[in-house]
DNA sequence: TTGATATATGAACAGATTGACAAATGACGA
DNA sequence: TCGTCATTTGTCAATCTGTTCATATATCAA
């Protein structure tokens, strides 16, 4: 310890309120979600309508391969949820609040 | 084009949608903030009070260097100030939508 | 079963990110 | 000025990420 201006109280409530590592760990998971230029086009697409794979990687003109990789970190991460008809498997936003955060990001940069 | 189930109308709205590449682009840099376990710890930490690079250093048990590394790293993509007193450095969070966004995280993952 | 279509997976590579050490800078008091 | 303290910067190795190519799996129809 080699405080230099805090004083204890505070550095008890930033102890407190500094997340445990585990809530970190989970945190950074959901965050990197929103952290590629193609995970954002994936998202902000499925904000609009359920999507099938092939559709996906047509309408953003994003390779099919990258679209599958990215799905799967994506269903990992628990931000789409996926069903399958036939051949074909449709992807969607497993939550609002995956919308919700997309637009504060676009309400903080102020577009 | 290469479409194999979407209709001509959604696939419109999802062009409409989907961010310009400009706009991605600083989406992932806003995001980008919140991926990483030290970023986090600091940006919880300045949620409860304005701090100087040794402090942060100290309480959250982060080399000084790593700190300045990415407070430099905060400031340039927004998320915090400083503010200069004599020696020592203080920062804070730029705005609230800042702590919005982190718990926006914890909200989702249940916490 | 065979072929065609839709999707998923594995391996490998290029580029980006992170954190550590050493050294530099800035501010202040003696 | 000199020395000290607080912070910043440069460099670089280690690790992580995203993408691509080749290949595998799954479903269906003929």
């Amino acid at each position: 310890m080699d405080l230099l201006l805090l004083d204890k109280r505070t550095q008890s409530l930033v102890t407190e309120y500094v997340p445990t590592e585990d809530m970190l760990f989970d945190l950074v998971k959901f965050f990197s979600v929103f952290s590629d230029v193609t995970r954002l086009k994936m998202l902000s697409a499925l904000a609009i309508s359920e999507m099938c794979v092939t559709d996906i990687s047509s309408v953003l003109k994003v390779n099919q391969t990258t679209v599958s990789h990215q799905l799967r970190l994506l269903k990992n991460l628990g931000a789409v949820k996926q069903r399958r008809q036939g051949k074909v498997v449709f992807y969607s936003l497993k939550n609002d609040l995956i919308n919700d955060v997309l637009l504060k990001g676009v309400e903080f940069l102020g577009y």
